[in-house]
DNA sequence: CTGTTAGCGCATTCAT
DNA sequence: ATGAATGCGCTAACAG
């Protein structure tokens, strides 16, 4: 009548030793595959116990002992964004091919979560990391060469560390997307970032942005900042937006909705009416763009306005909008690569790994 | 000019207890907040000690010595579905409150590969396991009261294994759906899933649709099944729906262009048009849908044909699309909860808790 | 209140 | 070719 152990505790080295009826150092050279120094014999009764004990090591101890424990961390500013859980994928294929595991954490776009991750994962004594955050800015990670632990950071640098990175080759493509944008004559561009003190990418690109027009000449362009974490931000750049429309476009938005289905997409007045064409530096803010606008103008938002997107998320297609995609399978895949040299001692200076993007042409952005 | 170690060890309990000039059992007791049995004066040194090292306690070893470490397992079969994502935020925000840390493992809807990562949890020793998977028919995982380790299920059952369980209730969604399209006076209505044979949630709302439509018995109802890991089978599947619309809407479909712009949206012929409706069971075959739909009848293809998903992706709201959207936050939170509870040690036999969905109309669904 | 001792499960000398 | 002993970093009795 005696209650059994809740966990039946699993099978120790020592119990395989034991039931193959010989020392642990057997067991243990077996488990690390050094099968030239066993002999056939010993290594079948081995292969039975385990089998019979239904063994499995215990990475904790195996990792205690050598002190690596093939544990990387992946710190995600948001998973939310597709384009976070792209780039995941590659990281897992990497990792399964190097024998790396994952410990995937997700910051929420909360700094004090980051931190917090950070903290954990070194509490676990991963061997590296993998960073895609927006504020971390810790002695943790390992200027390339310094203390702390590996670290290669996806998509954007991080203030005062020298690390591996690998990420969009950004400059390009918002050159690529602006030189579309021009090329389709339009000749009012508004690039919309969300704030981008922080995220050099953004930065990048917005910088691209205004170099492209101010080379081009002609066309007007400009930014504006959407914190899409602040509801009331959000709604005062919206509003400042559709002024900058309105202005463009003749004030032709005359009440609840721009005239749906009876405006046909046919130009109203002789030559195309000037379209405005948004170029959205990002998926979420592309997603929030387009609600906005089908909520203004109603399901022919598209006759009003264009729209161009860096990500390629799944809706885009859907929607008919004319995005640049990131490699964000290789991104990943490259970022676990530098890691594992990193881990394995390479000691060249940092590399900046820049992957093209690859602009995909839709309707929004046709004549 | 010798060459420092890459990683300079971190310092460990017995370095703290040099530093601090005192053993290392202080340094432990200090670490588990038994501070009442610390003098404030050799506290004091402690943390002095800890913060000039900048000691992190191993976990690993922690976790050796203990027997837990605090760590679960959360296998995924898609993270590409935002349903998972959201789930996950749940999940994460349950695991920071309870003091775990979840391992994400994602699966790529590969069995082999759940498999593989069920087997490399066990051998981090998690304490429990979350389970959204498609073929785990696993003996690793512990029929409650049983061996293996807690294991929670997320929004399907696995068959023969007796585990908590949580997710949509999908009677209750299925039905509803079912009974909003009805209202709305639709009379053909297809039902479109992925192959349920072996994921107890889409059989659940296969069933209730099916029931829901003969006890209204004026409607008809069919089923489609997709198999999105098959594009030849897709393609089917399609072409047959293909046809079911056409014989449904009087095969008005007569090129390329079903008449995008120039058909009003207003009726053609007196009185509405027969419109079909579609049932989507997830996300994932919303989006296979509406996309096939939009190139084979242009952009206003929701006047041929109306759309309803279950789960209720962000770009829902952009295409008008109704949904029923699941309680995702609540199921992940819930689903550590009950693994907690095992973890301690809870012997209560399997509990479901079926949380519901809530139906959001938008256009797709309206006359 | 505080320190000593003995493992947790495993890999690694070093013998044999 | 094999095994015994030692210790990874930490916690948990057990003394003082």
């Amino acid at each position: 009548m005696s209650t059994p152990p809740a966990t039946p505790r699993r099978a120790t080295i020592t119990d395989v030793a034991r039931e193959a009826g010989t020392g642990k150092t057997s067991i243990s050279r077996y488990l690390n595959g050094e099968m030239n120094v066993l002999s056939p014999e010993l290594r079948a009764r081995i292969e039975a116990a385990i089998a019979r004990l239904d063994y499995q090591p215990n990475q904790m101890a195996r990792g205690l002992k050598r002190g690596r424990n093939r544990l990387i961390g992946m710190l995600l500013a948001d998973l939310t964004n597709p384009y976070s859980v792209e780039v995941l994928q590659g990281v897992e294929a990497a990792c399964h091919a190097l024998g790396l595991m994952p410990l995937i954490c997700h910051a929420a776009n909360e700094v004090e979560m980051e931190r917090r991750y950070l903290q954990l994962l070194t509490t676990y004594r991963v061997e590296g990391v993998i960073v895609n955050a927006l504020g971390v800015r810790e002695e943790t990670l390992r200027p390339v060469g310094g203390g702390g632990i590996p670290a290669v950071l996806v998509d954007r640098q991080v203030e005062g560390l020298v690390a591996d990175m690998v990420g969009l080759d950004n400059r390009a493509a918002a050159e690529l997307g602006a030189r579309h944008l021009l090329e389709q004559g339009f000749e009012h561009i508004w690039f919309v970032v969300q704030p981008f003190e922080r995220v050099s990418s953004r930065h990048l690109r917005v910088q691209a942005f205004d170099d492209a027009l101010r080379a081009h000449g002609r066309a007007r362009g400009h930014t504006l900042v959407l914190d899409l974490a602040d509801p009331a931000e959000v709604e005062r750049g919206l509003a400042e937006l559709d002024r900058a429309i309105d202005a463009v476009s003749g004030a032709r938005h005359d009440g609840r909705d721009g005239g749906s289905a009876n405006s046909k997409r046919t130009a109203d007045n002789a030559g195309e009416p000037a379209r405005i064409a948004l170029f959205a530096a990002n998926a979420p803010v592309a997603l929030c763009l387009a609600l906005h606008l089908k909520t203004r103008y109603g399901a022919h938002w598209q006759t009003r306005v264009a729209l161009l997107s860096i990500d390629d998320p799944d809706w885009a297609e859907l929607a008919g909008i004319t995005t640049i995609r990131q490699p964000t399978y290789e991104i990943g895949y490259r970022a676990v690569e530098f890691l594992h040299e990193r881990i394995e001692g390479v000691q060249t200076r940092a590399r900046d790994c820049l992957l093209p993007g690859e602009l995909i042409v839709r309707a929004s952005t046709s004549r």
